[in-house]
DNA sequence: AAGTGGTCTAGACCACATC
DNA sequence: ATGTGGTCTAGACCACTTT
């Protein structure tokens, strides 16, 4: 499977923007166009796959084949190509070919456009401190966080409203260190302004995160103002400060109405 | 998105830039190596971002003043940061710069791999059909195939197993169209093979995905071999042919133990 | 041996942002 | 005006697969 590459998805508007129709006709390049040669390109291959002109398994013409049809350098052509491959269209084989692929429910993968977008919009955000403690009982954060049984952690509640309605409950324990900033210039650097929000500086190298279905309990329920029993979404997270050392436990809970994640597979653009 | 630009306000990575600049004064690329020169000159600015030399929003150099310092091309250049790029380790800038990213959580993406590796693992499946039948009533499959309310459609419930245990249970509705093969032609080419397994040639063109936390019901969890009542994931998908028809909708019954959704942001290789 | 994609060069010009 | 990333050329050689 092909990882989806940031590259590919901002091409994607722009690629899109200006499609010359009469191009794809004519299977030639407009090379006054403000449209990249390779994106004109691009769009022509891929119109020829949602067609089944270019059928899944399918081998594509060779890239020197397909400079010498366009008219454009070899670089060009693979460029065109690299675009297809990032949209998960296409799948490259050194010495072998280029063949289309063949489109399937493994192929998908889900980003969290709809958190971050939230996240992002800080002119209608309100985050609501439900509970903010230092816990000296064990738990499974400290393992996590490295530390041992008897060590504090400070553990921080949040709703995070957007537009006035609880968008998420956010939990996050982080370890208690004598050295750093007190609580409270944590509360509102390391894991506010550091995991949440998306300006400013990061204290964190590398994190890993998991998704995981749950069901709501009463006490989350009420601060979500939704009702108790469903299913919704546990978006765990920890983080590793530029020491390697784990920093920050927590998880996100947030319904699919509110995040919702969707993936598209295939050609979705003639 | 907005631009960091007060670029000394991290003391520590301040620090580290410092020292870090001497450790890293090589800058060499070893052209003999196997490793392509984009790779290593990717590498090199990787460590440079794990160790805090260059901090999250701290600019990098240009590419053509990397190109100059790691005594390659302009496109070589290039193309390692693009490395970094499709990482998600850097954000480039037009006309401005190229930049480190800050990480959080709204960065990650989850990819169906688990699923994939099952599904492509053919030797150690099976497929038990529990259920196969025309449904005549109306229900929502209808609307998302198109279809009227009285026409039928065929209704396909499979239990798929892996190693001899329940990996997910699988319904899926496909209009039932006269003109098409029979019905078990459509269940072993149309739905199975072209859905479900990765071999062969596809009817579709596109698909839609989408993944749902859902709580167990008893006969589901009968199938499965679970406690009902308890939360999994249900992957809905409505793929359309190569005529823009909607033309399978369905989903996936699975726990997150069967198909984890995990996803590494950050630095995770120095 | 021939064909394919993968890497690389040494330039060039353009679009865009900043000063 | 300068500097940045974005596109493009016309070659070259290499690694790999197929014939």
């Amino acid at each position: 499977m092909v990882m989806p590459k940031n590259a590919a998805r901002n091409n994607q508007a722009y690629l899109l923007n200006k499609s010359g129709a009469q191009a794809i006709a004519e299977h030639k390049i407009d090379k006054s166009s403000s449209l990249p040669a390779y994106a004109q390109m691009a769009n022509i291959l891929r119109q020829k796959i949602s067609t089944g002109a270019y059928a899944p398994g399918d081998r594509l013409p060779a890239e020197s084949a397909l400079a010498k049809t366009f008219g454009v350098s070899a670089m060009t052509a693979r460029q065109a190509v690299t675009v297809l491959e990032e949209e998960g269209l296409v799948r490259r084989v050194q010495g072998s070919g280029t063949f289309v692929r063949k489109i399937g429910v493994a192929a998908s993968y889900f980003g969290l456009d709809a958190l971050g977008q939230v996240l992002a919009d800080e002119a209608n955000l309100a985050v609501r401190i439900v509970n903010a403690s230092v816990k000296r009982t064990p738990g499974l954060e400290k393992t996590l966080l490295g530390l041992k049984d008897s060590d504090p952690v400070i553990l921080v509640e949040r709703v995070i409203m957007h537009r006035d309605e609880p968008f998420t409950l956010h939990v996050s324990f982080t370890s208690f260190d004598p050295a750093s900033p007190t609580v409270e210039a944590m509360l509102d650097t390391v894991v506010l302004t550091g995991l949440i929000f998306q300006e400013g500086y990061s204290n964190f190298k590398k994190g890993e995160l998991r998704l995981i279905p749950t069901i709501l309990g009463p006490r989350e329920a009420r601060l979500l103002r939704m009702e108790p029993g469903r299913s919704v979404f546990k978006l765990e997270h920890l983080f590793h400060d530029f020491d390697d050392r784990p920093a920050a436990f927590g998880w996100f809970i947030v319904s699919h109405e509110k995040m919702p994640l969707v993936s598209r597979v295939g050609v979705w653009h003639d």
